[in-house]
DNA sequence: CAAGCTACCTTGTAACGCAAGGTAGCTTGC
DNA sequence: GCAAGCTACCTTGCGTTACAAGGTAGCTTG
């Protein structure tokens, strides 16, 4: 199917807001992050998250907290930072927007 | 404003969506093309969309012919393919699933 | 104390958007 | 009839990112 790969890439561009979404009011962690996306359909390996969590934290949008395991190793749960909610309010903006001028076109095409 | 990355990215990973949602039910060349999108906040260089129409147009989504200007060197006017109006649908079906998959993930936080 | 599980992290690859720079057709003014 | 300028198309180099694969280390269980 040729449309599999836009798909992915739509997806890739809302993986970051869904994710300073779900970390809105839980503190969570990894394996959770994974199985909630999973749940909304959006697939994603550990390889991906990691790397991408440790980003968001550099940039002072997450902050963790190593919580001790009954059964393992710690872990890390995030959680936004103040200025995570803020980000979050401009990506819930910015998806509207983006929801909007998708709209746009594609009811632009039918009428014309 | 440190949300401006994860927004160009929303934007990027569906450009592609919208440049095949555009050419749906119109013959319409790259100027063109930059002028809709821009209408629809979706901003892009000539520099960006060339290489992108090249790869559709190589995947047979896209098809082109050229014809000439009154005031300028011919343009190439781009349509949809059969298979382009295929690969319509999926993505169109697509971003409702990650329409659905955002909702369900902006709300679930709300009530948990 | 070894085997196995869980959790976190790194490396290498490929794709993509974009800025900048380049080529060439066509018109306009002299 | 040719130089200057506009328009349209295309290429190159760079930085970023998702992802697969592979790696490290804490903790439990027999």
């Amino acid at each position: 199917m040729k449309a599999q790969n836009t798909i992915s890439q739509m997806r890739r561009g809302i993986l970051e807001f869904c994710i300073i979404s779900l970390l809105a009011d839980n503190e969570i962690y990894t394996a959770q992050l994974i199985d909630r996306l999973k749940a909304a359909n959006l697939l994603v390996t550990d390889g991906t998250l990691y790397p991408l969590l440790n980003r968001l934290q550099k940039a002072d949008i997450l902050q963790y907290r190593f919580v001790e395991s009954e059964s393992g190793p710690p872990r890390k749960y995030y959680s936004l930072t103040d200025e995570g909610h803020e980000v979050l309010k401009d990506l819930d903006g910015a998806w509207q927007d983006i929801n909007g001028s998708v709209e746009m076109i594609r009811r632009g095409n039918d009428s014309e």
